[in-house]
DNA sequence: AATCGCCCCAACCGCACGGAT
DNA sequence: TATCCGTGCGGTTGGGGCGAT
């Protein structure tokens, strides 16, 4: 397809790129730099836009690139930082190197967000997504990512630890779901546990009750934590922020504080370590502490405001990263 | 062999943002 | 302060490849 030119009546060439015109592009900005897009097809004699130009460079001919497929490190990056970042792919992007936001983009929607929305079908905590992402320190994308090993995994095997050896990247031709560890998140260590949920608006949130237990149990959307700590869902939504950071009707009294400003900021700097101090009867001084500074309003919406609306997020054991997702029953 | 439908991915589009004027 | 311009980001599109029929 070919467009009108800006001034000059040249028409601007559309579509796929030639061998000829990567050719021009790359001896041009080998030879003078990228000094503005805008006038640089012209004096690189391309008949296209700037910004076709900007693209091509930047998604396919720039010589950092990396090309072919994703390696198992790289997919787990992926999964990982969109989990708690979202769909900003150039943010994920510059985590790694030699892959471009596009190309990232691209793979997590033919290959992963399938697969995503297969696992979510049988999952027996409908509506999360992340809950199969829960990860032991001992094992790598097998258990991050299962679904992603040739072998099929029942779906009954809650707690069952899945044993292929070198996972295929990109082959997801198992339907089975993959299942959450629980036995794996007792093992953190120190018993260290790096929360926050700000995910959705006010109308859709769900509160979640903390209390301590001193067993593991898995009912009705609730876990135990490491033995100790006990994350439990509230079926009515959030209704008020008013009360402070809707944790827990046990602990809405007191408040939170955070400048954090996006989900992720919060995950990688608030980090609540409940040791083995603590009682059965109550929250950990530290814990105590952490909830009882003062919450600002402003500070909550502005991180609901930067964060992805999927995300529902508790980071165990923040070196490790344990994503978490509750379900949602609304 | 021909046709159809699906999938992947390179490329495009619209918009937002930041710097310059 | 308002406007313009260049750039970057994320969502969407469409063409080619490929398997199924």
């Amino acid at each position: 397809m070919l467009r009108a030119a800006h001034s000059d009546q040249i028409p601007l060439k559309r579509g796929t790129w030639t061998a000829e015109e990567d050719q021009k592009l790359i001896s041009y900005i080998t030879r003078n730099g990228i000094w503005n897009w805008n006038s640089l097809p012209r004096a690189a004699g391309l008949s296209r836009t700037g910004k076709s130009c900007r693209l091509r460079w930047v998604n396919y001919l720039r010589p950092d690139l990396k090309h072919g497929n994703f390696s198992n490190e790289e997919v787990e990056t992926i999964i990982k930082l969109q989990l708690t970042m979202g769909n900003r792919w150039s943010k994920i992007a510059a985590r790694l190197p030699g892959r471009t936001d596009n190309e990232i983009k691209n793979f997590w929607n033919a290959h992963l967000k399938k697969r995503l929305k297969k696992v979510q079908a049988n999952d027996p905590f409908q509506g999360t997504i992340q809950s199969k992402f829960v990860k032991s320190s001992e094992d790598g994308i097998g258990n991050l990512f299962p679904c992603a090993q040739k072998e099929s995994i029942p779906a009954e095997g809650l707690g069952g630890r899945p044993t292929s050896s070198e996972p295929s990247v990109g082959d997801f031709s198992s339907s089975s779901g993959s299942l959450i560890e629980l036995e794996s998140i007792g093992k953190l260590e120190e018993d260290s546990i790096d929360f926050l949920d700000f995910s959705g608006d006010a109308q859709s949130s769900c509160q979640r009750s903390l209390s301590v237990g001193p067993t593991h149990s898995f009912c009705d959307g609730s876990v135990v934590l490491g033995n100790q700590l006990r994350f439990q869902h509230c079926i009515k939504p959030c209704t008020s922020y008013s009360t402070g950071f809707p944790i827990s009707p046990n602990l809405s009294t007191l408040n939170f504080s955070s400048t954090a400003d996006s989900v992720a900021e919060i995950n990688q700097n608030h980090v609540i370590k409940v040791k083995n101090s603590y009682d059965s009867q109550g929250l950990s001084s530290e814990l105590q502490n952490f909830l009882e500074k003062p919450f600002s309003v402003d500070d909550l919406l502005k991180v609901e405001d930067d964060a992805p609306t999927s995300t529902n997020l508790i980071w165990l054991d923040g070196s490790c990263s344990y994503p978490f997702t509750f379900p949602q029953f609304y």
